[in-house]
DNA sequence: GATGAATGAGGGTTCATTCAT
DNA sequence: AATGAATGAACCCTCATTCAT
């Protein structure tokens, strides 16, 4: 709290007009920098047809998102970590909205006959895994966003891995 | 450290003269886990022919070792989360040995014309998320492990998303 | 500071407009209960002949003002505590209206030979001291306060300690 | 407690290797007081032959042991103030141990006719209060406690308070 | 005069680390 | 080599006080 109010240029005892605890105050960044991700993410997906190219728009959207807004995005990594899924094997806990906002994708492409026959879940679980593979290899890479030939072998691979 | 002293019926001062630190012991315990993680999953590889064979059956080693030792493979996990990662961008970093016993498998898929003609690392990236995403899947659902069906269709997943 | 201003509906800044500090506010309500204390106890005294009856009025009128005034009398007894006496050892400090109020009694009763040959601040103690078990007695046990044959007893301790 | 540690030459958090909490520690000390001060207020009390003979030297132990040992007795006082007895009305809670000890003698007084016919708790309130007078006087001028004439007198004020 | 957001010294507590035994 | 009592810097949090509005 004194690293971040000294950052802040303010003092520490303000925070605790806002926050009730510094608990409170790191789950309300959090909330603030997941909710800009999802915003972004899901930007342009309801004028699309068709789950696969659906994800792809999502996962374009996720890293144009990691780019554009590092400290954001990296702030909401650092509570996708294990930990969370060390519990009950979920990992819907902490990135709940991005799961609920793909799960509709996801239904609605299983329904239609589009995906893989998989729970929804499972789908789910494929789709940031795979994504996630892209996204840090790119993030670590960032010159690798503008490689047209790259994000085709991407979106190939996320169709490769749900598509039936 | 105290609670761990107590655990380990040991002094608490005891740790330091073999570690200089909490950190380095926390590491060494990591590591010792990962040694023993990375010796499990790469059992039997070195008898079997082709890339994508020898990748299904790590990922079987994987979940395996993860059923059998619980407690290593969750500290294991403990230090794959994306702190980590958000670093640099690259999980070499901790998974280090888990990496370098792919990027082989990957170089030589590759050469052979087995496997996509991307980088080794993304497909190293690739392979772990995907293997991940039914890794997590499974240990949230031990009793699937002996799901033959899903396990085939896991299988198929990563050569759905590495193979040529 | 904050929760006396919410209760008195007044902004925190304002109580600093009227005293200096909090110990000053919570001092002057001291004061103020005090006062109205010792008025209350004071009632009708002069019209009394006789040092111990009017001590017993005394008594009388600090049980009657404690019953109707619970709030007052509490934020009063609150600072008849022995860290005041801890002190210098004499409870002057704070009961200072008291003891001046009884003060001259006892010298006016010694005087005309109907109190025993004490100093008066020594008789003083040994009024208030007696005064204070049958008054919190009966505060423990309010229904008490109409029991008359207790209260003739409380009035001949009273005696019994104090006149010759 | 840095006030505390600091007066006791010892590094703060050395205090939570013996007390849970700075509340812990304090009724440690509180208790060890009052240990020190029961003990001493009721030596030779058993060798003594009736109530009041017993509450006399009571007082006197009191009393002694308060000039002998004054911070131990200061600090025992500081927990018998009003917000003890503000709440229900009885000082039993903090005062507990000295109490006890006078119960037994003051229900052995009631029984053999010795005392007044009250309830022993008032009794017990009657006594602490009156030898709280002369106790704070003399405490307040320690000379007077050599001053025989002024002890008989205190003591034959407890006489005319309890006896019959 | 009144406000209340902001302050920051100080509160009790924790825990990785040290060192005399 | 092993111990564990002692350390003290750092932790999160509170609250009496201030001052720009």
């Amino acid at each position: 709290m004194s690293e971040i109010a000294g950052e802040a240029q303010v003092a520490k005892g303000t925070f605790y007009l806002y926050y009730p605890s510094k608990e409170a105050l790191i789950d309300a960044v959090y909330d603030y920098c997941q909710e800009k991700d999802v915003e972004a993410c899901d930007t342009g997906l309801a004028e699309i047809e068709g789950a696969t190219a659906k994800l792809c728009r999502r996962l374009e959207n996720a890293i144009h998102f990691a780019l554009v807004h590092p400290n954001e995005a990296a702030i909401e990594r650092m509570y996708l970590s294990s930990p969370a899924r060390s519990g009950v094997g979920t990992s819907y806990v902490r990135q709940k909205r991005h799961f609920e906002s793909v799960d509709a994708v996801m239904r609605e492409g299983v329904a239609k006959g589009e995906l893989k026959d998989l729970p929804a879940a499972l789908l789910g679980e494929i789709f940031f895994s795979i994504g996630a593979a892209f996204y840090y290899y790119i993030i670590a890479n960032p010159n690798l966003a503008d490689d047209a030939v790259l994000m085709e072998k991407a979106y190939q691979t996320v169709r490769d891995c749900l598509a039936r």
